[in-house]
RNA sequence: GGAUGGGUGGCCGAGCGGUUGAAGGCGCCGCACUUGAAAUGCGGUGGGCGCAAACGCCCCGUGAGUUCGAAUCUCACCCCAUCCGCCA
């Protein structure tokens, strides 16, 4: 139909040129005209409503994912280090900071609201110090780019990257803007090359951000919200891979033994675990979780999740790049994984670098940027 | 936040509402000249989707509108530049 209306069009044009009689052709093309507005209307509509369905559905999930509905589905695939054996009762980490007044609790709460966290003295030095110690690790051993970015993602951003609609109500919404805070440092790491075309070459692009993450954790209200083990604001370290889709299933591997490394080098108790079916994140086809034991609490702790999102991002989101081998556009696939986030990682250091006397040992990787060996009380 | 100017192909930059998918230049590719290169000359050269191909459709920041017909007119929004205001 838009090919006949194209014709006809330049049909008038010559006409007119040459002075013809085109009344009756004008009449045509006003009801063709009026045909296409119709139909396309209806191809509108309809494609409206497909969309509105397909944008529910998750990521295919990859074959190997073990089946699950809960948590109890997850395989454990390696542990490292070791829980140090103590002498004494180890406290949560909420008493060690009590103590080592790392941060305090009622005045966040006076200032912001429960969930949110001031971090004093060494508290917001060894939270500073770690966020650094990481984006320098990741540089200097993986090759990560580091960038900075807003705390703050549009409604495009959010969706490109499978947050919306699924992680809506777990999102802070401004009232006089249409923005959202960031809930991840993904989000915003992730979108920045959409709808660009990536060079074959520059790939696998491996991105390092710091952010504070802001989550409502609407539902989750009373569980594990003790300390640094829920908070509505907390910070992390995110790792962003761009990638061939022949390598995606590799750079999950190589993604989570990277975000593995900075557990390790803290010489924290942790475990990685492969995610079942009904664990697993609405983007990612395949993901494995790190968590931290934390003696204190006496708990495992989530600190990373590693995530393969194959090209459910990239799709929504347009992000290709020109196979050099077959010369056509493809999607990139995009991965993400904490490397990692951090009030569990504080508190899985207090709770097993303590001592009887009640101070914690400093990690020795963390020693050159706190510039001390140990917390102390009073100190 | 206010004022003004602007968003066109890999880049720069033209574009009376109808042979404009878009002049010109740069760049790039091919050929000629050259021992080789540079310079010069000639020719070619936007992208996406579908297709074996022919061909077709879509694309001039985004969206809506006016019109038989929009890069070109109207409106809204986004972004960039400059100036003013405010502010770390």
């Amino acid at each position: 139909m838009r090919a006949g209306q194209n014709r006809r069009s330049e049909e008038v044009a010559r006409k007119k040129k040459s002075g013809e009689e085109l009344s009756a052709l004008l009449n045509e093309l006003r009801q063709l005209s009026e045909q296409i507005r119709e139909q396309n209307e209806q191809i509108h509509l309809q494609a409206d409503s497909i969309t509105r369905i397909l944008e529910k559905i998750p990521n295919s999930l990859h074959h190997s994912v073990p089946e699950g509905t809960d948590e109890s589905g997850n395989l454990r695939i390696r542990s490292g280090g070791s829980s140090p054996s103590f002498s004494f009762p180890p406290l949560p980490h909420w008493e060690l900071a009590k103590r080592l007044k790392l941060f305090d609790l009622e005045r966040s709460g006076k200032i912001a609201s429960s969930g949110f966290i001031l971090y004093t003295g060494w508290g917001a030095k060894l939270e500073r110090s770690l966020i650094s110690w990481m984006i320098d690790f990741h540089c200097q051993h993986h090759g990560y780019r580091e960038l900075f970015p807003p705390f703050v993602i549009n409604r495009d951003t959010a969706y490109g990257t499978g947050k919306l609609p699924d992680f809506d109500d777990q999102m802070y919404r401004f009232q006089n803007s249409d923005l959202y805070l960031n809930p991840t440092a993904e989000v915003p790491v992730t979108a920045l090359h959409a709808g660009e075309t990536l060079q074959a070459d520059t790939l696998p692009l491996c991105y390092v951000a710091y952010t504070a993450c802001f989550r409502r954790e609407a539902g989750a209200a009373g569980k594990d919200t003790r300390g640094l083990l829920r908070l509505h604001q907390f910070d992390k370290v995110e790792l962003v891979k761009f990638v061939r889709p022949e390598d995606s299933y590799l750079e999950l591997e190589n993604l989570t033994s990277e975000a593995e490394s900075i557990v390790a080098a803290l010489e924290l108790p942790y475990e990685v675990v492969e995610l079942c079916t009904g664990e697993i994140g609405f983007s990612a086809s395949k993901a494995y979780d790190i968590n931290v034991f934390a003696p204190g609490v006496n708990k495992w702790l989530e600190v990373s999740s590693c995530s393969n999102c194959t090209n459910f991002q990239s799709r929504r989101l347009n992000m290709r790049f020109r196979n050099p081998q077959t010369g056509k556009l493809e999607f990139v696939h995009t991965l993400n994984g904490s490397g990692v986030a951090l009030p569990r990682t504080v508190a899985a250091i207090l709770e097993n670098y303590q001592e009887m006397d009640g101070s914690v040992r400093v990690p020795r990787v963390l020693q050159p940027y706190l510039q001390v060996e140990r917390i102390q009380p009073g100190s």
